[in-house]
RNA sequence: GGUCCGUUCGUCUAGGGGUUAGGACACCAGAUUUUCAUUCUGGCAACACGGGUUCGAUUCCCGUACGGACUACCA
């Protein structure tokens, strides 16, 4: 293969969107295999839709999930500079290329004989495109005398550069995910190439790039496939169809209920994130909380998306960065859409964070606990990481489930205070109470004896009395090992939540 | 409307002319855990439909249906 050299080239209209996040990262994972070069271009072509902050939150997104940019606007690179509203007078040049090759032409219409145009072409029924059948109605320099032409522009009368598509000719292209591709030119309109304000749209930009930065695939969503054609045609009216790039249009990503794409209206009614950091909106104010925000890992989004259109052939789920790098190829991309089932995304989040040492745990836990002012030591802070990691999904789930540690319980589960506060549980428990004051040293030894004794003395099945137990020491139904949880709390405390569960829950139970 | 693209369990998907159509998530059940969770075992559950081609089609071809994208001086 020669060499890869791919680009992510989103436009700073906002922040970036996750399946955005997951182009990224294939384009990324093809350079990484390939020992290629993956390059961050930014298409601000658009000066309207311009969103300040934006191109930033793409970089920080983009780090933080770990995709590295070999080349950009930070970076800086061979093909500088890499934000397309810096390179309009490359565009400039093109676009006149194919004026004086006869591929391109001065257009004057106004946005309202435009609409004109396309309004009676509806009613009679024909598909409203500028094209060849057209133009030739409309001002354009096709139809106008050489001199208007310059008058106009000399005048300052604003005007585009069109593509002229040729009347009837079939364009191919072979997308390397969904084989040959094959439009006739008729279906293709005149597009615009440059826009009245000097700038390019991304039609001419993007094939200009491409080539110029020595682009060997162009990876990128499936709204763009059908223009594809048309980038084909440009590349030839430039005379570079044979350093064309390899095109690989991607399935998007759609909403998990019912059809359609995945939008943020969707991820706010489903409750889960659609940005990867959090983002505020400049115009509304608004915040969208970003995964990252959320507890999700990097590691673990990353891996989630990686599957999301795309699978090794094998039975492996969890991959490594360097894994997917190894595993991935463009032709094991899927076809058709996927859905965005954060369900799955959790599990991996709990796989990767189950993953991570007690120290790595226990320190989460410490920092949560800070911020609530409560200090906790190290080594405690990692028992307790120890007993809580088979259950949780989020970093926040530690604190959440580890506060029992911490605060002693001022209400109980009302279900089980009603099933299994009883005779026999109170009689264990203010048996197991007095037995746990006369110890000083508490651990999972001395808490399990204590209570095989109780209960054997007064001949009680423990499993009738465990619920019941750590409702009395925890006000919950469920928690880590109640032993673990015994032995963390100490002596002392946990005979004092005995004495108050007893003392509270016994008027209820009378 | 037109053009293009797509369609295997609820979801992500493997597979491929002859398979008990495989895995994962979710869900359900049992076991273990003296409790809940974990873990383990098992279960539920799919080739959109109709024609071809073929000895044989879920797989190849053609239609149909359904779905999606695009149809801007936005990307």
């Amino acid at each position: 293969m020669k060499d890869v050299r791919v680009r992510f080239a989103p436009s700073p209209t906002g922040a970036l969107h996750i399946g955005g996040v997951r182009t990224a990262l294939y384009n990324y994972l093809l350079a990484r295999k390939h020992q290629g070069k993956m390059i961050l271009r930014i298409e601000d072509t658009d000066q309207n839709r311009y969103v300040p902050g934006a191109e930033v939150y793409i970089k920080d997104a983009l780090k933080w999930v770990g995709i590295e940019i070999d080349e950009g606007p930070d970076k800086g690179g061979p093909h500088a500079p890499y934000r397309q509203s810096e390179r309009k007078n490359i565009y400039t040049k093109y676009a006149q290329q194919l004026l004086n090759d006869g591929h391109a032409y001065y257009a004057f219409d106004s946005a309202e004989e435009l609409e004109a145009m396309r309004n009676r072409l509806m009613k009679t029924g024909v598909n409203p495109q500028y094209d060849s059948a057209t133009r030739i109605e409309m001002k354009n320099s096709l139809t106008l005398s050489e001199d208007e032409v310059n008058n106009k522009i000399r005048a300052g009368a604003p005007y585009v550069i069109r593509l002229k598509v040729p009347k009837s000719e079939q364009v191919e292209l072979n997308d390397l995910i969904r084989g040959k591709i094959s439009v006739n030119t008729s279906q293709i309109d005149d597009k615009v190439l440059m826009k009245s304000d000097g700038m390019p749209t991304y039609h001419l930009a993007n094939v200009v790039d491409d080539y110029l930065m020595k682009i060997s695939h162009v990876i990128r969503g499936e709204e763009w496939l059908p223009s594809a054609p048309l980038h084909v045609l440009t590349y030839k009216f430039l005379g570079w169809e044979n350093e064309m790039p390899a095109f690989a249009h991607l399935p998007l990503l759609l909403k998990p209920d019912g059809k359609g794409k995945l939008s943020k209206r969707d991820a706010d009614q489903m409750g889960f994130p659609i940005f990867p950091l959090n983002w505020t909106d400049p115009h509304t104010g608004e915040l969208a909380e970003g995964f990252r925000e959320r507890g999700y890992l990097p590691e673990a989004l990353i891996n989630f998306l990686a599957f999301l259109g795309w699978n090794p052939g094998t039975e492996q789920e969890l991959f490594t960065v360097e894994e997917l790098i190894e595993a991935f190829e463009i032709e094991r991309i899927g076809k058709a859409g996927a859905k965005f089932d954060i369900q799955k995304a959790n599990w991996f989040n709990q796989q990767y964070l189950r993953s991570k040492t007690d120290e790595e745990l226990g320190q989460l836990l410490i920092t949560d606990l800070k911020s609530q002012g409560i200090d906790c030591e190290n080594e405690k802070a990692y028992a307790i990481a120890n007993a809580l990691r088979e259950r949780i999904t989020f970093p926040s789930d530690i604190a959440s489930l580890g506060k029992i540690f911490f605060f002693a319980p001022k209400s109980f589960d009302e279900k089980i205070a009603s099933k299994k506060w009883n005779n026999e549980s109170i009689a264990v428990i203010t048996a197991l109470k007095d037995e746990i004051n006369k110890t000083n040293e508490l651990t999972v030894d001395t808490a399990t004896t204590a209570l095989v004794d109780v209960t054997n003395r007064l001949g009680i099945a423990q499993g009738k009395i465990m619920q019941a137990l750590r409702m009395a020491l925890t006000g919950g139904a469920s928690g880590p090992d109640l032993m673990v949880t015994m032995a963390l709390l100490g002596a002392s405390e946990v005979t004092s939540r005995l004495t108050y569960a007893l003392n509270t829950l016994e008027e209820k139970a009378s």
